[in-house]
DNA sequence: AAAATAGTGTCTATGAGACACTATAGT
DNA sequence: ACTATAGTGTCTCATAGACACTATTTT
């Protein structure tokens, strides 16, 4: 921390006649050599239909002003990093209290033209619902990704509009988007990243959606399935429905219970699950909004 | 970059007169702000025998002096991240061109008590021949990790001498070390970290002790084995030898090839490899050098 | 010959992909 | 009745673990 005058640094319970650092403490100064900013760019993530979504402001200052940008800020003196990335996340979208995780530092001497600035990137996961409602034209929009999958083509990622255009991010933020759509990738194979893109009920096939949004590539879907609920962290509840078609059990994700697991039965499970019977109905039907299919 | 007089930080071929962002530029301040100070800290690791190493160095200067520590140092005002790492490295371990990696960057507040500090932390790989020899009592000095596996109970990782005495870390590095095996660990499924840390030459048996080093766990020998050798990444040489037993095929790795993996015979394959009959002999005999077990 | 390690062949359990089939809604 | 989607049962294939067995060195 920066000893300002007039301000106590020193953690509580060390006194400082008896430490043996505080003499040189004392003499520090921070000020000795030049040091960039840190900044830190949060890439917003959801998935709308079968898309992954990023949120992007528009640059209202020179450097690169007009183009669009992950939504970012300097981190405060005294602020924890993942405080500032929530803070920058609640300032420029309004979102509060979701899943933030730091996946890498860009840090190229040239990326800002302004000065050195160091730039600790994070990746923030919302469902559709918490996702900000943003205007046709505003200084805030939401942009489709483009980034083929590990089949396909080899590519970096592209941000497009509603039309299918290309839009340009300004500084290094196309590579930092493209290293962490990879990030989340790599996490969704075993850990729980696919579920805080969801509500907190959801079905399976909307949770296959969503995987298959974050891969960029299908996936097979009675392996999904069994996948799914082999991991033993969901648990069902009633039904909805979509367009059309039979209705869908609804899901919620509860975290891996330890008592759960040891009790296995070897053969299949006769047991129908947690009783469809005393609460069959309340078949809930949601608007259509994003679904595509 | 920071603008500082007599130094041209404009990229070329962008003339000031004409690029719209010169006059915000030229007005700009970078020391408007208080900002903190920037530096990265390496996880030098190594396998010795059956244990994962790493290096560390004592602390000289007062803030937790005597303490090890991870090596470490400030990023230049103009210098890469990457670029600091190896500086770094090379400075106070003399080691150069290997393998490293960022793997998180460490920031709350309290983290040192001379300021605020930001670090970008490291891992980097070497097989032993490469790891810095240390002297009985020196600056530097290496030490192995004690970390349980996934099976093991839960607990953070731990830094013994050779009597098996926890070593205690300067500020977060313990932490930092933890998070660095995490990563490693992670990327021990399927990236190739795990040839990093061996020398151009290894056999089957020592690549597997160096996978168990990393994993904190012992491997099945011939599961291991199949995915090593399915993976298409090793190339066959003569043969070596270890203190007793029969001696094991020495490998090389190179990368994985296009041509190779499109062309695999369906049934079991006859072709004796690479030539066995014509370089038979030459077993190399090492010194014991490592060996352990 | 005995000990010790390297390497191979085979059996089995598990998980993924493929596919057929049933179930439940809207039209 | 027809269509569209949800969900289940079964077959096959690929891979990991287990285990037995062979191979090649030192002592």
């Amino acid at each position: 921390m920066i000893r300002k005058p007039g301000r106590e640094t020193v953690p509580p319970g060390i006194r400082l006649d008896e430490d043996p650092d505080a003499e040189f403490l004392r003499r520090y100064d921070p000020t000795a050599f030049p040091r960039p900013s840190v900044a830190v760019d949060v890439v917003l993530l959801t998935v709308r239909g079968r898309e992954l979504h990023l949120l992007l402001v528009r640059r209202s200052k020179p450097p690169e002003a007009g183009k669009w940008a992950l939504p970012g800020g300097f981190v405060g003196i005294d602020e924890d990093l993942d405080a500032a990335a929530n803070r920058v996340l609640d300032e420029k979208a309004g979102v509060r209290g979701v899943f933030v995780e730091q996946f890498h530092t860009f840090g190229k001497p040239e990326r800002d033209r302004r000065m050195r600035i160091i730039s600790v990137a994070y990746f923030a996961l919302v469902d559709l619902g918490r996702f900000p409602v943003v205007g046709a034209e505003g200084n805030v929009r939401s942009a489709a990704i483009r980034m083929p999958g590990k089949d396909g083509p080899c590519g970096s990622a592209e941000v497009v509009d509603e039309a299918g255009r290309s839009l340009p991010l300004a500084f290094d933020h196309a590579a930092i988007l493209e290293t962490a759509v990879r990030q989340v990738r790599a996490r969704l194979r075993d850990a729980s990243v696919g579920f805080e893109l969801l509500p907190e009920t959801f079905t399976l096939p909307e949770l296959q959606q969503v995987h298959e949004a974050i891969a960029g590539e299908p996936t097979n879907k009675d392996s999904f399935r069994r996948r799914m609920v082999g991991l033993d962290v969901l648990e069902p509840t009633g039904a909805t429905r979509q367009f059309v078609g039979r209705p869908a059990m609804l899901y919620r994700y509860v975290g891996p219970s330890e008592s759960r697991r040891s009790t296995r039965l070897p053969g299949k499970l006769t047991s129908p699950g947690p009783e469809r019977g005393p609460d069959p109905g309340r078949p809930i039907r949601k608007p259509p909004a994003g679904r595509i299919r």
